[in-house]
DNA sequence: ATCTAGATCGGCT
DNA sequence: GCCGATCTAGATT
């Protein structure tokens, strides 16, 4: 009988979020829930750091919210974001330095009826996980799977080596206003990729006194 | 105790 | 292209 696909190693993560990112590109993140299974091949990654990357939630140090970046790497860091997501990072870097890589797309490769149930709004499946909240919610992951161990073969998700991919793209990263001029972005042509959306810098609103 | 901006999505114009 | 939904972490008072 064959051998599956090979897990990542903590070893082969432990590098910088922008070499990381490269590296999962291509590769297949497998989740299994009392739902079923769901496979996801990713297409569209962004790279956090931080320190000297101001939009990493790591840019003001440890917090609760943070801390598994802070850990080793082939771990899945989970967060809620705009009242309603979550997105899912594979975390890399280790030894107290924080980095993470921002899965944002992927194309559904195994499981697409369970995926179809979990997104009913998608129109067609190239839908179904393009974006970073689709893409989490295709798999059914939430803040229970922060922390997760990727590299673990006992692990409910996993991450497996994919075809290598050839023809990488790169760009700014999305919904995120700082830090523009450095291409954090990392993507290979699919029409699961997801639309470029800039930052937006919040004008502050003042409400004018009722008279 | 209170405030505010946010690594988004989906529906509507 | 614009806007509302919905809530939380982290900063500030």
């Amino acid at each position: 009988m064959p051998a599956g696909p090979r897990q990542l190693t903590e070893q082969e993560l432990a590098v910088d979020p922008l070499v990381a990112a490269r590296l999962l590109l291509g590769c297949v993140l497998r989740s299994t829930t009392p739902e079923g299974v769901v496979a996801v091949r990713v297409v569209e990654v962004e790279a956090y750091r931080g320190g000297d990357d101001p939009a990493s939630h790591c840019y003001r140090g440890r917090t609760p919210r943070n801390d598994v970046m802070f850990g080793p790497a082939g771990r899945l860091y989970v967060y809620f974001v705009y009242g309603m997501h979550f997105c899912a990072n594979v975390v890399s870097l280790t030894d107290g330095v924080p980095g993470a890589v921002l899965l944002r797309a992927g194309e559904v490769v195994e499981g697409v009826d369970l995926a179809r149930r979990r997104r009913p709004a998608a129109r067609n499946d190239a839908e179904l996980a393009k974006g970073p909240a689709r893409l989490t919610g295709v798999l059914g992951l939430d803040r229970a799977h922060n922390g997760v161990d990727l590299t673990d073969p006992d692990s409910p998700v996993k991450l497996l080596a994919g075809e290598p991919v050839t023809d990488v793209r790169t760009g700014p990263r999305v919904g995120v206003a700082v830090a523009v001029d450095v291409p954090w972005r990392f993507w290979v042509d699919s029409p699961a990729v997801s639309t470029y959306r800039r930052g937006t810098r919040r004008t502050r609103v003042v409400v004018p006194p009722e008279r």
